[in-house]
DNA sequence: TATGATGTTGTGACCGGTCACATCCTCCGC
DNA sequence: GCGGAGGATGTGACCGGTCACAACATCATA
């Protein structure tokens, strides 16, 4: 490890050749003749040589690296999205590490570090429109959003089918029969509540029912922001039946908050989140939520980075995960009589 | 982005200067006069010019940057460490990314990516004597261990103190007044399951019980483990009263368990986990646990890594953070009188 | 005035690959 | 026997920095 690495040249030296032939053999060019190739990758072996990636990221313009950007790594959303992009990646052949980036003052030093001097050929951005960060992304760099339909039309994204999850989660708790739903969202500003609502809004518009502000409280995706919301209700003079949390941790905050109260869930409350946690069915009850495949979009983010990089000028895509019905036992049946 | 990017040489010729000077004043030498560093100061702020950081990297030697494995991202537990390990990093204008290797196949990919390439100048591995990936790691490289002990005296290490932890958990639940406390371990060839079992130990040995391994079971970490193992106890017609488990994951399985056995908790049995994860207090009951900062652990893998680098000849140092217990309501006073 | 110390700047090679282009050899057709 | 096509290989510059060393100016000292 600290003896002087070898490099090309030594292989040419070793194998008789010119280092042009042993940087054909290394690429894979077919202009070399099958006795030269081997008899480069023996010396190659006995030299135990490695090509240095550095040294070709700067002969080449690129690195073959990704980044992925997410503003923390302890979301397990976040989490479970990266994993999938890195698995994706190395099936590609690129290396995709991660970092976070807490606000856009770090975001900003990490696109200085890694764009301008292409140590990155690509970023997956992970929620590009918390802060200002979306402003900081260089333009004509490849670029793919994650958690947010792009407004970018040269910027390709994946989501969750943010409006599905929300329309079906309402259907959920409508075909039990609930009638007045309430509704924990995430933060206003972040796209996927702003879907996840409109879908919440189109299922009670379906079934004929109105929009009402004063069903809905307004959530920063924490347990303790759905813990808040529920006492909220009560004091709004809202006894909820149903309530219908744009992600599981908000979720299991009303549960919890419900259960303080001596409500029972589900008998008393019906309770649906989005995300099924890996948790999920520890909590009590078990919660029923809206399934989103974290994997697959991580994987799909880096299919549309690889996509994005190889075919520039095709026309970028934006594609939504479908959510998936997960039934346990915080919603039942609604036990009529409540007057709705 | 796209047009031809500026270079040392391009502010070297409207600076009327060389490209060595222009190096220095990159590199804050003092070994140019005022006047020359603020012209050329100008000059780049002109050409909005930025160091290549692959060209520093290919002169230097060194990349100024840090990659911190571990087998998963959705881990929460390697997550905050993460996080605490980026910040910390943050702070030394170093960039800090982080990848996972599901299996020591792709770690040992990774490694070859990264380190005879010198792309990254150090490392931080987060359990390392998972699989036989510390074998793979290359002699004489920065590392730094954590979450193990290091077995190798060259290599720094950081941990939670889980001797501490095991022990602080036993002796709470002795505390209490339980005298029988079964035992839920992590898998047998991590560190920090030995290391937690021998507090465990010797808490019982202080209070002059045996060490019986009827009481104990072994889990992989997952809430699921923690279920099985419960039942387990009960079909070995154990009906334990307290139950230490050596993580919160699993503490939540054998909760899970116990309410589906009508058993209550904690009047009928108590339950101790470790970590502290957030979810930690919408369980039900919310969760006895010994805390881990897993933040200062992060924080300090970076530093020890940094002192690696800086100064190679110094011990290495193998820290231990101290856990906090943190009493919520899945533990109470013993109701005596089981004949224990 | 010669000498040397100090501060400032410039020159060219070098890190380890890749690229564009030149060269050489062989084989084929006319 | 010659021209040309095509395969295999070699040459040197280049990517954008840094390094070792040379060169030069200035000033104090002998």
């Amino acid at each position: 490890m600290t003896q002087p690495r070898k490099t090309i040249r030594d292989v040419a030296t070793d194998a008789g050749v010119s280092h042009q032939t042993v940087s054909r053999v290394i690429n894979n060019s077919d202009l070399v003749s099958p006795e030269t190739r081997a008899r480069v990758k023996t010396v190659i072996k006995e030299l135990d040589y490695r090509p240095h990636a550095v040294a070709r990221s700067l002969a080449k313009g690129r690195s073959y690296t990704f980044v992925c950007l997410s503003p923390n790594l302890v979301d397990l959303t976040f989490a479970g999205i990266l994993e999938g992009a890195e698995a994706e990646a190395r099936g590609f052949d690129y290396l995709l590490v991660s970092s976070s980036a807490p606000d856009d003052e770090a975001f900003s030093a990490l696109i200085d570090q890694l764009v301008p001097t292409r140590r990155v050929d690509g970023m997956i951005i992970i929620n590009p429109y918390v802060d200002a960060r979306h402003m900081l992304v260089p333009e004509g760099f490849p670029v793919v959003y994650v958690g947010s339909r792009s407004m970018n039309t040269s910027i390709s994204s994946v989501a969750l089918d943010d409006f599905e999850a929300g329309r079906a989660a309402a259907q959920h708790l409508l075909d039990l029969g609930y009638r007045k739903i309430s509704m924990v969202t995430g933060p206003h500003n972040e796209d996927c509540t702003q879907d996840r609502s409109a879908g919440y809004r189109l299922a009670l518009q379906n079934a004929g029912l109105p929009y009402e502000e004063a069903n809905i409280r307004t959530g920063d995706w924490s347990a303790t922001s759905g813990y808040v919301a529920y006492h909220s209700f009560l004091a709004g003079n809202l006894q909820p039946t149903a309530v219908f949390s744009q992600n599981d941790l908000m979720a299991v905050g009303v549960m919890r908050a419900a259960r303080e109260e001596n409500i029972r869930i589900p008998s008393e409350l019906s309770v649906i989140g989005i995300d099924d946690i890996p948790l999920a069915s520890y909590f009590d009850p078990k919660l029923t939520t809206m399934k989103q495949d974290l994997n697959a979009i991580g994987r799909e983010a880096t299919r549309l980075l690889i996509d994005t990089i190889g075919n520039p000028n095709n026309q970028r895509e934006h594609v939504k995960i479908s959510p998936q019905l997960v039934i346990r036992n915080s919603t039942t049946l609604h036990q009529g009589g409540d007057g709705q």
